[in-house]
DNA sequence: CTGAAAGCGCTTACAG
DNA sequence: CTGAAAGCGCTTACAG
């Protein structure tokens, strides 16, 4: 197939070289200088200062309608796009929010970018969107490169760490990021700056528990993630605390901390597959984990839930695809992107405000009562 | 949990009120004017022009040793960030991306997008995400809003428009983006454009064909696409073109139009169910559409693959995950997006570069050998 | 090597 | 209502 060649017949700017000094627009080869404001201005004869004024203020402009039509028609003829680096300096607003996120390829993270960068756009904002990879040093360097964009907020998301020494450079930017005007939402994470969105990991997981005691098991193990994110702790602890409402505890050595990925469940499906005397009840505190887990299980024979019941914490749509379908605790992303970009609109800064997230528990087929033979074994 | 207190002990400029003119930098309740470089040089007691060579030259400053850390110290004692747009205006080089996709909350998009971000980081550069869902009239408008912002690239991700009169218009302003010096890439769906990373769909879905005809299946259906669309287009083409081959085709009413989405499997699934003379094997030309189809089928209590084979088309990590696991034609969204940013990286623009990427047929249980007795029952 | 100054492309008080 | 001009915060040729 032929590439189409482009139409060169438009009328555009026939600017001689510019000026001595600032000599920065290239006229290499074909190229051409980016249309104007001043080009605009000049084919429509009428100043910059009218020029910008019909532009910006869309409908609204009260001046006399044949200044206005020749400089929409002067815009649309020669493909005028404002530059938004030099609208930016001069108005100093901007019109970009920085999301700062530990992994996009993630479904749990992929979901709420999907939330904000809608939201975004209905508030015509746009999205710059960098990932850390779980790694605070990756989180300084971004947050110190978004700042230099001036968004007008920076949205922090995902868990945030427990170790807060690594995080005190990083708050330090964030502080400094308001202090200039820039709104911080920290989501679903604390981060002692800025809004914030809590996720109350900690409930979840403990209605979690109960549920799943109240199925009979007294065997639990728990996947948990790198023990530096809060997320991690948070979701553990609360499910030790439902089953200590519940008369029950986590034995030793019962709490494996994994990768948040579907290899290390894998890997620890393997252990468990090969332990002497196995839970009846896995708690996997991400779903990405508890998928791989059941997967992990099943190759090594172990039937789920007849054997092992498996439960997860997020409700990404895998959750509800693999079989057993998961049981886990549902959070509402699409919600959070959405109140994320809401607190980033929010004009007055004075006032820190806290969005409570609650998630829902969701029994699917991965778990079942326990074994009738176990519970006698046990009993 | 008590808030931290910001620490407001640092030493800040404490400029006088702006000139008269051009007032607007805010000064609104405790908010502070950014940190300038014009303070930090002002501090450092040397001129601009020297603050800024010793911070832009990391390393390479040739200049005394006694002004360079002079300079590092007022930069880093008052948490100098650079002015994004600034620098953008005054050296006329961007650091942004600007990337166009059909969906981020599509797992085949996160895993494009993921790929491109982390590219784009290693190069020092920003992705800006913006999201058109399949809509003509949204990528003209981002389009536009995202020539605004100047990026050094722009990269169309997805399939393209199959009515190139719904395209001219994002054409047009694509081309005043190249004339400017920007560089574009269209992945995986032909725009007329830029630089093209093209998959080959057609080759990929005829040569599942042949796999497909091999394990004895006659009675085919398809489920692909919106029919704007051109990969949807071009895998029906490819499919329909390898069975072909093997002296088989696709019956009337056999290829559905559907959404790609789960839903739109689910649905077709209902129908198919209900058909009196099911084809044995199904053909969805997207992995959601495939992952949908098998769950629906198994609803309606028809057997994957025991009644009907599925395969589907992008292996996402979803299509390994299900039960049974979906046969499909690997796409390389990892490679993809990494050779989308060296494209991207490219200067000269006088060449238009195109690169092929091809599937590989990924054969797993959601396929089987056609049934002996529907095999039987068509002899 | 260093600094004074022009320029990047806009917006917006200030005059008329 | 409209225009001339200053200013946004940088970079970078040009002089010294």
């Amino acid at each position: 197939m032929q590439r189409r060649t482009v139409n060169r017949t438009l009328r555009f700017p026939d600017r001689p070289h510019p000026r001595r000094a600032g000599e920065n627009r290239r006229w290499e080869g074909v190229k051409r200088a980016a249309v104007r404001l001043a080009d605009v201005a000049a084919q429509a004869q009428v100043s910059l200062a009218t020029a910008s004024r019909v532009l910006n203020s869309q409908g609204g402009y009260t001046g006399r309608p044949a200044l206005r039509e020749r400089v929409l028609a002067a815009a649309a003829e020669l493909g005028y796009e404002p530059n938004f680096h030099a609208q930016a300096l001069a108005s100093a607003t901007s019109t970009t929010i920085g999301l700062v996120l530990h992994d996009i390829r993630d479904a749990y993270f992929a979901l709420m970018a999907g939330a904000i960068v809608r939201t975004a756009e209905a508030h015509g904002l746009f999205v710059t969107i960098v990932c850390t990879y779980r790694d605070p040093s990756q989180e300084l360097k971004y947050v110190k490169l978004l700042r230099a964009q001036r968004p007008r907020a920076i949205i922090m998301a995902g868990s945030g760490f427990i170790n807060r020494s690594a995080f005190e450079p990083i708050e330090t930017e964030l502080t400094r990021f308001e202090e200039t005007g820039g709104v911080v939402v920290s989501v679903v994470g604390d981060r002692g700056v800025g809004h914030r969105i809590v996720l109350e990991n900690e409930s979840g997981s403990r209605e979690l528990a109960h549920t799943l005691a109240d199925l009979g098991h007294t065997r639990f193990a728990v996947a948990t993630g790198p023990a530096r994110l809060t997320t991690a702790r948070d979701r553990l602890k609360g499910f030790r605390l439902g089953l200590q409402d519940r008369g029950l505890e986590l034995p030793k050595g019962s709490v494996h901390h994994v990768d948040m990925t579907r290899e290390g469940g894998l890997r620890l499906a393997e252990l468990i597959a090969a332990q002497p005397e196995r839970p009846t009840c896995v708690f996997a505190a991400f779903d990405v984990v508890a998928a791989g887990l059941i997967a992990g299980l099943q190759q090594n024979g172990v039937d789920v839930p007849g054997e092992v019941s498996v439960a997860g914490f997020g409700d990404i749509p895998l959750a509800a695809q693999i079989t057993p379908a998961l049981s886990t605790v549902s959070v509402p992303l699409e919600l959070i992107g959405q109140q994320a970009v809401e607190l980033a609109m929010v004009e007055d800064s004075s006032i820190r405000r806290s969005i409570s997230i609650d998630g829902t528990v969701v029994m699917r087929a991965s778990t079942a009562p326990v074994p009738a033979r176990v519970a006698a074994h046990d009993g």
